[in-house]
DNA sequence: AATTTATTATACCGAACGGTATTTTTTTAT
DNA sequence: ATAAAAAAATACCGTTCGGTATAATAAATT
């Protein structure tokens, strides 16, 4: 077949796809093999031919979960055509990620932070990562919107992406143990008013 | 022995103790009954006599670890003699928590509700229930704080004291998958000129 | 179509898992 | 001091864990 990408990088990304899911909701620990076997309908030996070991697909999973949230948020950002509008869609995206079928069992970052800060290294450098390449983004769309005139000169980049990134991590946390959206309202509403004091 | 406190409850207490801070670095599927035991110097056979399962231990460790927590704060709250500095206790405390002993493995509510939010029900519920005692526990001091005249009268209780937890929740989790307390430090500066802003 | 190569399934490994019946030891009460 | 009761240690249960040779199958190359 005229195929340019391999078998196995098909069922690699096949594995990928379908294994990520369950790692965000159980965690590495808490996710077997044969969780992995049941998910995938394929056997270990399967697995181990595609990956290395355990941890090579939980981090394969964890870079799959993470850019699915980029892209999603990306898409959202493009719609956008002044400075305020764009960060506005932070507040609105995670108003509903309880909706959002890939948010649905909480944030990548956040869940994979609290597991594996003590426990293991590369996940845990991965959410450290992840969360810095959030906040430059966040950074850099504040100090853009500063040049261009549309956020007033005084705003402090850092602080504000910070602050933001925060409370919706927070937030989500909330919303998930206890399965109610109050506090993940009033913590999006107090978000969005922050911004619109941001306009010029 | 004239011991009021009998035998099994002082094990029981010391099992506790000792595993209590395993349970909330490692979680829940992350510890093993070998961790409890190497822990304690206990067999298996002594923790299952005084308890019935590693859930039940689970529970009662979790129950251990907020105790533990919210005696230190209403420790520091007492230590004060007005609303407002009263709120600053949180960032002062949380600016430096990873210094507190006990805190250097995390919030024990956050490392629980995101572990088990989808998958242990049980667990998920305490967590709820600590957050839910949390934020009516401040919501109770602003609105003494309004009453005595100390606190701005358009203050909403619920929405800072939700915004509160937020902060200190999602900055903990950053500050500890990072490393760096930088973020902490931001918002806790954050948080202490919200509180401020509050006086009358 | 035949042969080489890559991929998947089978069957199994030792170790660790949570949990328990039974024996031994230690408390407690008499 | 002794007997009864309680607690802890031992030795083991079946199951599941992550991981791996090896055999079977499917895909790609000639």
């Amino acid at each position: 077949m005229g195929n340019d990408i391999s078998k196995s990088e098909r069922t690699k990304q096949f594995i990928i796809e379908q294994t990520a899911p369950i790692f965000n909701e159980k965690g590495y620990a808490g996710t077997s093999l044969t969780d992995l076997t049941n998910a995938t309908g394929l056997t270990k030996g399967s697995i181990y031919g595609n990956f290395e070991n355990k941890d090579e697909v939980a981090l394969a999973a964890f870079d799959y979960n993470f850019n699915r949230v980029t892209l999603f948020i990306k898409g959202k950002l493009l719609a956008t055509d002044n400075s305020i509008e764009r960060l506005l869609v932070y507040p609105n995206v995670y108003r509903d990620f309880l909706k959002i079928p890939f948010l649905k069992s909480g944030c990548p970052i956040l869940n994979t932070s609290t597991e594996a800060d003590d426990t293991h290294p590369k996940l845990r450098e991965r959410a450290s990562n992840a969360l810095a390449f959030w906040k430059r983004s966040i950074e850099n769309q504040i100090q853009r919107g500063i040049q261009r005139g549309e956020i007033k000169a005084e705003t402090k980049p850092t602080e504000l992406a910070v602050i933001l990134m925060l409370l919706i991590e927070g937030a989500i946390m909330q919303a998930k143990v206890t399965g109610k959206s109050t506090e993940l309202r009033i913590a999006m509403n107090y978000l969005e008013k922050l911004i619109i004091e941001l306009k010029m």
